[in-house]
RNA sequence: UCCUCCUUAGCUCAGUUGGUUAGAGCACCUGACUGUUAAUCAGGGGGUCGAAGGUUCAAGUCCUUCAGGGGGAGCCA
């Protein structure tokens, strides 16, 4: 007998099917009823909600007392139009297979609800709740917006190595590879590990970004983006970090400030309204029991035009609401890396709505952003050289930043200029370097946190609560 | 890593200035109910109060240390 995934029988026209026979297999939600009549709400996966089986208590009174909350079943019966008011189908169940029971003493799902916390807990199990059955239904739709976003623009989806060599990425501390005995590592005669003996005969690491990489994709194929997992050793405790995250990082030769930012504003867009259009049923549900006001801010993200805003003039105006009396934690003035406060401060009260800023101070940025010609005044007064990078941060409400990138300087004596003045080991970066020997071109891009955008569409508070198996400081249970 | 809060039944939480036998809802078991919608109603079982010390006639409650977790901060995506 065919089966139906609850979906299809759900969502799509199934009046041919009315009083035919179906079977449906999925996870027991909840059983409730009387003695005549038993109602077992089956979930699949394949979509949100629940198809109601509807069973006879004398018939399948066996089977009923083995079923209960997380119990596994098939079900083959008459696909009929429901006499209850919650659901337009249900099915009459003429025969039901126990696939898997759970027994109710020691399962840790309910049908009532479970905080965060808990379900980390269990994290084998909690994707057979709403919540994260929702969550990963999005997940796996943000992954596929992506992919279709780039590829319908041209750009093409580039590989780049989760083992690297170089230590000069500079985004944070590394996770060491290797294959030498940890316990007695050869070492050289001054003492010092010896990783010529390693299995790649050098010093290696998860990669912290793609970035490099892609840059030599770019300045060969066009337009790239990688889409892969990151690694960060850092001691990072927040509901904004993991060690493992996701990563895309789109490269594109000859674009400019203009139409990088552009592009990062499409890209978000485009994301944002593929959820609405594509997983609504799943909003309604996040914006039903975690975040009320989740549709409405999705909506009004697709609908408005972010803003662009040079860090002098942001700093400008952080400096006028000191002087009206804005209490911040941390002072600002022009040199200063803006702390969160200050960007929610931009974002959530000042503009009430996305910001991309640019053209920060070259002291508080990466080594290959691309310097200006001009020199902010203001910079000068302050001590700093007054030079800008064309580097950008999209802040969002609730979340920061999420996305950074930057026009990358193509300029090989600046590039080198920048690398000596902080002082970056570029021992094993030669390779790095030839793109701007050979053919050098005018190149951009930026990095989103795949995870951090999770955030913003579904509404989550916690960054651990977005990805299937989450990797933190001490946490690596599943 | 820093600051701060929390840890009581399987889950979510009450528990007063330290004072009899630590409570409730859900879950579970038994029963009731002619179609339920996180069903409802009645009854029942279920606790080393995170761990280890300490103060006190007396500690779930006060103190110390440790562990786990949340929130904020830093680092960043």
């Amino acid at each position: 007998m065919k089966r139906y995934e609850i979906k299809y029988l759900l969502k799509e026209d199934v009046s041919a099917l009315i009083g035919t026979q179906i079977c449906v297999k999925g996870w027991v939600r909840t059983k409730r009823g009387n003695k005549n009549v038993a109602f077992l709400a089956v979930n699949d996966g394949s979509i949100i909600h629940n198809i109601q089986v509807v069973a006879d208590p004398q018939k399948f009174e066996e089977e009923l007392k083995r079923i209960t909350t997380g119990a596994c079943i098939g079900v083959e019966g008459t696909l009929v139009e429901s006499q209850g008011s919650g659901q337009a189908v249900e099915v009459q169940a003429e025969k039901i297979v126990v696939y898997g029971e759970a027994d109710p003493n020691t399962y840790p799902l309910q049908k009532k609800g479970h905080s965060m916390e808990f379900l980390r807990e269990i994290g084998h199990l909690r994707l057979r709740t709403n919540t994260f059955g929702a969550v990963m239904r999005l997940r796996h739709n943000m992954a596929m917006a992506i992919h279709t976003f780039f590829h319908e623009r041209g750009f093409f989806y580039f590989h780049t190595p989760l083992i690297t060599a170089s230590d000069c990425e500079g985004a944070g501390e590394m996770f060491h590879v290797s294959t030498l005995d940890p316990e007695n590592p050869p070492r050289k005669e001054d003492g010092t590990i010896d990783w010529e003996q390693d299995f790649f005969g050098k010093f290696t690491a998860l990669t912290v970004s793609g970035q490099l990489e892609g840059e030599l994709g770019a300045t060969s194929l066009g337009k790239i983006y990688t889409f892969g997992p990151t690694f960060r050793a850092e001691n990072s405790n927040t509901p904004r970090h993991l060690a493992e995250f996701w990563m895309i990082e789109p490269e594109m030769a000859f674009y400019q400030m203009d139409e990088l930012t552009a592009l990062e504003e499409e890209f978000i867009k485009y994301c944002v309204r593929w959820a609405l259009d594509h997983c609504m049923d799943d909003l309604e549900f996040l914006n039903k029991m975690i975040d009320n006001g989740l549709i409405e801010r999705l909506k009004s993200v697709v609908d408005t035009e972010f803003v662009r805003l040079p860090y002098t003039e942001g700093i400008k105006i952080l400096e006028e609401a000191v002087a009206k009396g804005h209490k911040f934690e941390f002072p600002v003035s022009w040199g200063v890396d803006l702390a969160s406060e200050h960007e929610r401060f931009l974002v959530e009260e000042h503009f009430k709505k996305p910001v991309i800023m640019i053209d920060y101070p070259k002291e508080i940025k990466a080594f290959y952003m691309k310097l200006n010609d001009h020199v902010e005044e203001e910079g000068k007064r302050q001590g700093f050289s007054g030079l800008t990078v064309q580097g950008t941060d999209v802040l969002f409400p609730q979340i920061g930043e999420i996305i950074g990138g930057s026009v990358r300087e193509e300029n090989y004596d600046k590039l080198m200029g920048r690398i000596t003045e902080l002082n970056i080991p570029m021992k094993d970066m030669w390779w790095y370097l030839d793109t701007r020997r050979y053919g050098s071109c005018p190149h951009a891009g930026f990095g989103l946190g795949f995870e951090r955008l999770l955030l913003f569409v579904t509404g989550m508070a916690n960054i651990r609560d977005v990805i299937p198996f989450p990797r933190t400081p001490k946490t690596a249970e599943f």
